[in-house]
DNA sequence: GCCAACGTTGGC
DNA sequence: GCCAACGTTGGC
């Protein structure tokens, strides 16, 4: 499958991802049940993703990523010095899960919403969705294709 | 299980 | 920094 996820470039950009030890990183601080359930049960290994930059300028997708690992347990959620720790979870029983992505490329110009909102392929989007805050996406197969053949990529 | 109060997200 | 829209919490 295919999948956006959304980050604050302050917190984690596409750049953080490519800067990380072999491209790699852990996908942690996500803390919404519907999000979760993405990265426990159906993100997978060889998954692509579109990295999204919300909460900035310019806002928009930054970025491609390879899902490398599937969903295991948060390591952040433990960390009582982690802003994410949650007091509710053990090793035991896990509340939260992580992904493990591989940086794939960066856009050579940020593909912005107002651009994304134009591309009528693009109309049943769910980051287009009015009020829509899931940091974890599923994108269709045809909005893939319609969004990595852009040329904002090369 | 309802729902008001509160906290967070994220575009602007 | 504002604030609408949403998700979560907790008293009942």
């Amino acid at each position: 499958m295919k999948w956006l996820f959304k980050s604050e470039p302050e917190t984690f950009s596409i750049f953080d991802l490519k800067k990380s030890p072999g491209g790699k990183n852990y996908w942690d601080g996500v803390r919404n049940y519907q999000a979760r359930n993405f990265l426990r049960d159906s993100v997978k290994v060889g998954d692509g993703v579109l990295f999204y930059h919300s909460n900035t300028e310019p806002i928009g997708i930054a970025g491609e990523a390879l899902v490398v690992k599937s969903g295991y347990p948060d390591p952040t959620q433990f960390d009582r010095k982690s802003q994410y720790y949650d007091e509710k979870a053990t090793p035991q029983k896990p509340i939260w899960y992580v992904v493990d992505v591989k940086f794939i490329r960066a856009c050579h110009e940020v593909i912005s919403l107002r651009k994304l909102e134009k591309i009528s392929a693009l109309k049943n989007m769910v980051v287009l969705k009015r009020g829509v805050r899931l940091s974890i996406q599923p994108v269709t197969e045809s909005e893939w294709t319609a969004i990595t053949k852009l040329p904002e990529w090369r």
